[in-house]
DNA sequence: TAACTGTACTAATAGTTATAGTACATTACA
DNA sequence: TGTAATGTACTATAACTATTAGTACAGTTA
């Protein structure tokens, strides 16, 4: 399903995690889609169990996906409300990178002209609905 | 000089880097300005001088600060220039927060015209110069 | 010399991450 | 009914990280 860099410094649930939200937010994984067991993604990434276990309990914890005793854990239905909380600290992240750019010198027409192509590429799974 | 928040996750020579880096990019710390000894910053924070060391040692290495034994750190003159790899990496933590934000159901002018009102208030200190 | 500075260690403690193993409840299906 | 697959919840262990504590040394200033 994805690869895994083991000498990330970052944890390998928390690759997990990004790498599901990363699937999900790009519509490459649509809602009631059903993810691989628990003991199955394990295997194929030849890492623990628990630790595949950690991670879909972030997901889920999280709201990008729901999982049932017997059946499995699947992609959630995207929240028809918006969690201010979690888009102002998004905001405040963006805001302190775009910061960083410019005192890095980049220039300002190519930050715009970046900022354009990402939300002129944005798609994220909506015209299949 | 500023705030910690002990009990964040993050951790305090982490919180500390970025303050820094912070105050640095938004033009309040100048070039060459003095930052309060290792031993001084411990004590007004209330942590380990250890924690500062390690905090200090990392805003030197990513070129923020530099430090000379006997007389202190200091702010780093900016560079001339561009890291390439780093601003590739802050490209992709952009693009990936504002397809969560989307994702989210942010509306597209909302994200532009906070887009825009964050490239307006760019001066970083440059004005001063 | 004395006081301040950064720097480099060792050691101990607490917390996190990952692995290993076990057990139980629920679901689907033959 | 029974079996296999699923999620879930534990305990235990080892390795690593963050933090604190203490000590020591070298360079700078007055």
């Amino acid at each position: 399903m994805f690869q895994l860099d083991l000498k990330n410094g970052k944890p390998i649930y928390e690759q997990v995690v990004d790498k599901f939200k990363e699937l999900i937010i790009n519509g490459v994984l649509k809602p009631d889609d059903k993810i691989p067991s628990v003991r199955d993604l394990a295997q194929q990434l030849t890492i623990n169990p628990n630790t595949i276990q950690k991670a879909y309990r972030e997901l889920e914890y999280q709201g990008y996906i729901y999982s049932v005793q017997g059946l499995g854990s699947f992609i959630s239905h995207p929240k028809t409300t918006i969690d201010h909380v979690k888009a102002n600290q998004l905001k405040e992240q963006i805001s302190s990178d775009i910061f960083e750019l410019l005192y890095m010198g980049i220039g300002t027409q190519e930050l715009k002209d970046f900022l354009s192509s990402i939300l002129t590429s944005w798609k994220g799974g909506k015209e299949n609905d």
